[in-house]
DNA sequence: TTACCATATGGACTCGAGTCCACATTCATG
DNA sequence: CATGAATGTGGACTCGAGTCCATATGGTAA
């Protein structure tokens, strides 16, 4: 590989010279300048961006930890992050961390990044201490929950999400709505749980424990979906809906329905939250809550860069929106 | 963040010492270990890749290219190529790479990574040009043809993967097969293709054109395989079984077959190839030809590792054997 | 003519860690 | 006791690119 020095002897200059031509500052005579290009393009020489990262203690790269590549919803994700960070000449890194694979933490903290974005479950974040963390790399997360992470992050509002969701089913004039979701510690710091409490609340509906399937939070959610309804379907419990907290859980339970012979959504009317690309392929389409997975990926990196850049130190906590995208999984009751 | 130099004055020894303890070559007294790693521990020192990538000219990392992350195949793949990795020290970045997005081609030579893995389609390979590639950085590829790329590579027979998938289906009585799958501009460079001619002529069936369909190299797999059996259903063509280059094109399918009230197994047979998750999930499940996806990637950074470490200059060509997963898709022809 | 500024170029140091070489010790062996 | 090997430590240079500072030339204004 060609160096800088290699270039500056075949063009007959200095270092310095070669230098001030590439990133373009200082004074350069334009022949000269058009000698060094010659030589740069002889030689085929590329700036090593090792010993550059050295010395502008920047290297233009973050990692981004994830738990699973399996879940479509973080494919977005990654390719507005991808977007956002290559426009702005920075690489990423990938890291498939899970809680046994946290020695690779390390690594990331070896100055080989410049920031740290977090896309993984609430549970991890705990575990890894996201705020401890963030005071030795520039980081940012996306995150759930209701709740303040003590660090930058990017959330969509679930609650309003889920809730919205409800609201539509209690409208189109269902009653024994199934949530069907994840189970947090705390109720309260669950905002799809509890979207589709206060939903159901402010209509006068009681809350059947019957109703409310949890599921824990798992790689298979597709299967464990379907395994919640079927089981629901097994006990004879009535329902005319499904809300369920992302569309793999609501696939999962439209492959039970199905199964069992149900029709969507002449019989039971099935909601998800995410948008996957998934949503729009099954049959019945899936009604969903689109979440803005690429803005995600966008906020992030702008969140990451402002630290970067401008040394931000107060946690900014940004939400998106989101919309419900009407399709064919659901629909009025039949009397 | 703390340098050796800081650890060094911390201790009350040279940096010389420290860099000896860290990396536990030359001798070092017990005691002044015991002192150098008591500073390390205090200032949290941790230290710093880009200094030493520089020094050793080999930075621990490697770029994986691929083409599409919603792809499911790529997962496991990307994860045993992960693993690999990881396990000998290496991390990786992913490029999201297109044919319009080649720029990034130049940020991958700058000397930030050691290598290079190609898991993209074969016309982006045409693009870039692996071969001259190659004398640049290490690099080694996955490809799904049965040419010689000219560089270090990973393979599976898809021509056998494919031809007895056919076999299976005329074994269980099957004559009307559709082929269902990707148009090469040389035929005799398509595996799957060859592997279906081939298993219909050796049991003297004729390959009727209208039962050969083939969908451009897109996207949205799931949607163009449901487009083209829909097209064969509109067009009263018989068949009884279709053969599917890959899961997502049999997945599109059976559900063209379920729309149309066709059911599987009993009026069609549906077999795919690749044994993605949601082989296992889709109903009835999907019988296929199981690819080792894990172990293609760590066959890449094997082959990758190989010539970082030992050099190594000409090609080497892997082939890895599949089997057939035999679930509820497929079935005996009914009389 | 002098002074000053814009233009043009190179020298030398720096970033942080690895490593060769020089120089002290200490210890065992002839 | 002398010699050499094993042990222990630090100095100085290196990797490749950025950058401050010194220097040189040409031109213009006082």
């Amino acid at each position: 590989m060609a160096t800088r020095v290699d270039v500056a002897k075949r063009a007959g200059v200095s270092p310095t010279t070669v230098s001030r031509v590439l990133n373009d500052n200082g004074y350069v005579a334009q022949d000269v300048r058009e000698r060094v290009l010659k030589a740069i393009e002889e030689l085929q020489y590329v700036p090593n961006r090792v010993a550059r990262s050295l010395k502008m203690k920047r290297c233009g790269q973050f990692a981004c930890v994830i738990s699973s590549l399996s879940n479509p919803f973080y494919h977005e994700v990654l390719m507005g992050i991808e977007d956002a960070a290559l426009q702005r000449g920075y690489t990423f890194s990938l890291y498939n961390m899970t809680q046994e694979k946290q020695g690779y933490m390390k690594l990331i903290l070896e100055g080989f990044y410049d920031g740290l974005v977090f896309l993984t479950p609430y549970e991890l974040m705990k575990v890894v201490d996201l705020v401890d963390l963030a005071k030795r790399i520039p980081l940012c997360a996306y995150q759930d929950r209701s709740i303040d992470l003590g660090v930058h992050a990017v959330a969509v509002d679930l609650y309003t999400a889920m809730k919205r969701n409800v609201q539509y089913l209690i409208g189109l004039g269902h009653r024994r709505i199934v949530f069907l979701g994840y189970e947090f510690e705390r109720a309260e710091e669950n905002p799809r749980y509890m979207g589709y409490v206060d939903a159901m609340h402010e209509h006068g509906l009681e809350i059947d424990p019957a109703l409310v399937q949890f599921v824990p939070n798992l790689k298979d959610t597709l299967t464990l979906g379907r395994q919640r309804i079927l089981e629901v379907l097994n006990r004879s419990i009535s329902f005319t809906a499904v809300a369920a907290s992302n569309d793999l859980l609501a696939v999962g339970a439209m492959r039970a329905l199905t199964e069992w012979g149900v029709n969507i959504p002449n019989d039971v009317s099935v909601i998800g939250i995410d948008d996957v690309e998934m949503a729009n392929m099954v049959t019945p389409a899936l009604t969903t809550t689109r979440i803005p997975k690429s803005d995600i990926g966008n906020e992030l990196v702008r969140l990451l860069l402002d630290q970067v850049d401008r040394g931000l130190d107060i946690p900014e906590n940004v939400s998106l929106p989101t919309e419900i995208i009407y399709r064919e999984s659901t629909g009025p009751v039949k009397s």
